[in-house]
DNA sequence: CGTTCGCTTGAGGCCGTTCAAGCGACGTGG
DNA sequence: CCACGTCGCTTGAACGGCCTCAAGCGAACG
């Protein structure tokens, strides 16, 4: 994908006319990663809004005892770092792309100044703002009140909402799967495999088919 | 706290001429609420803004288990339920109310209006929500990836920096102080003891008193 | 064919919850 | 002023979920 079109894929950027599109685009910053590169740190000041171009951007916390939390996994057409620069915050969360990946980047200062100079670009800010805020909000409900089956399900539930397909690939390792679920590999496995011994789902390879939709519903 | 000292408080309408403060205070709708009274309940279709006048609104978020997670503490001169209204949203948490308490309400009709007309407001509002990004970003991280003696020392460390002092007051109930750090008091309990025994704080009734910062934060 | 990688499975242990009981502080009514 | 009940807090015992560490195992790949 390249800058034109995944700035037309952001919610931020996406109804422009050719000139502001055009105007944008100048004062992108290409940014190339490799597998496993981090873009930026937990605590770095954050300097920039990302565009993501190609590739998958990991956005994850992480504990000095090695813990780790999926935030957020970014893909290309979205942006991210949206909020960070207000205030004069930190990156809440470290950057790392899990495959060679191109992103572009656009300083505060700019971002701000096309704020300032297009009305309709703060409601549209506003409202990546507010869907974020609405990610992390369910986020810490899950964290916070669910175990990890409770989690699982609602995901599988999720997909199939997503999908409309009651079987669909997961679409990323099983270890990934289990970063974002808040909790390590052998943990999803022994859950997954107690979903499989409960009826309530079938998994062939990265496949998964949900057979009793109910039942997982009344999981959560 | 009346409404004009509530609305000078807060980021939002702090700095308003006089004949803008007084068309918001038109908007107002007032609610006064008797304790552990529901303002209004996750899932409901967010339809205000609220600004908090006096007593203590607890947000929260529970599970059809019984669980809690306190997400925020509201008091006097503080708005909540910033950003709900964005995209047709609704309410991430719960509002209670930990004692009488008199909020005022402004419509979204009425805020999205506001917002559309004074250019500034928007750059304020971002502000305020990027203010609960980082909140919640600290929230998931600290659930996710910490134990809750690791929340404790946060809390007793931040409490030290808040104030200034190395003896504060904990100005709730313990039972209240273990939801907000996402566990239950028996809990709670125990790891203030721990706390105790380890020499890192002294407790008298409600009053904390720490005696060693150092190993506080290295716990952390 | 051997190595690596992703995944699974098992044993053991820790942390936090649940359930149950005890205890001091406080307020109320006798 | 004391007796009693309530409330907030603490403590103990038992349990369970999830993590750690370790090993096994199939598939992909050079």
């Amino acid at each position: 994908m390249n800058l034109h079109e995944a700035l037309k894929m952001t919610f931020l950027f996406s109804d422009l006319s050719v000139t502001k599109l055009s105007a944008i685009k100048k004062i992108c910053r290409k940014i190339e990663c490799n597998e496993n590169e981090m873009l930026f740190f937990e605590g770095d000041p954050a300097k920039s809004l990302y565009i993501a171009a190609s590739g998958t951007i990991n956005l994850i916390k992480s504990s000095s005892s090695g813990r780790e939390q999926l935030i957020r996994s970014v893909s290309p057409g979205e942006i991210f770092a949206e909020a960070a620069m207000f205030a004069g915050m930190n990156y809440p969360v470290t950057a790392l792309a899990k495959s060679k990946a191109v992103v572009y980047a656009i300083s505060k200062e700019n971002l701000l100044h096309y704020i300032r100079t297009n009305p309709d670009a703060s409601l549209k800010m506003m409202g990546a703002m507010s869907k974020l805020l609405k990610h992390l909000n369910r986020l810490v409900g899950e964290l916070a009140l669910g175990s990890v089956s409770d989690r699982l399900a609602k995901y599988l539930i999720n997909k199939y909402k997503e999908t409309g397909q009651k079987s669909f690939a997961i679409g990323m390792k099983k270890k990934d799967l289990a970063l974002k679920l808040g909790t390590i590999s052998e943990t999803l496995s022994r859950n997954i495999n107690r979903f499989k011994r409960l009826g309530l789902i079938k998994v062939e390879r990265n496949r998964v088919t949900i057979r009793d939709l109910k039942k997982l519903e009344k999981l959560t």
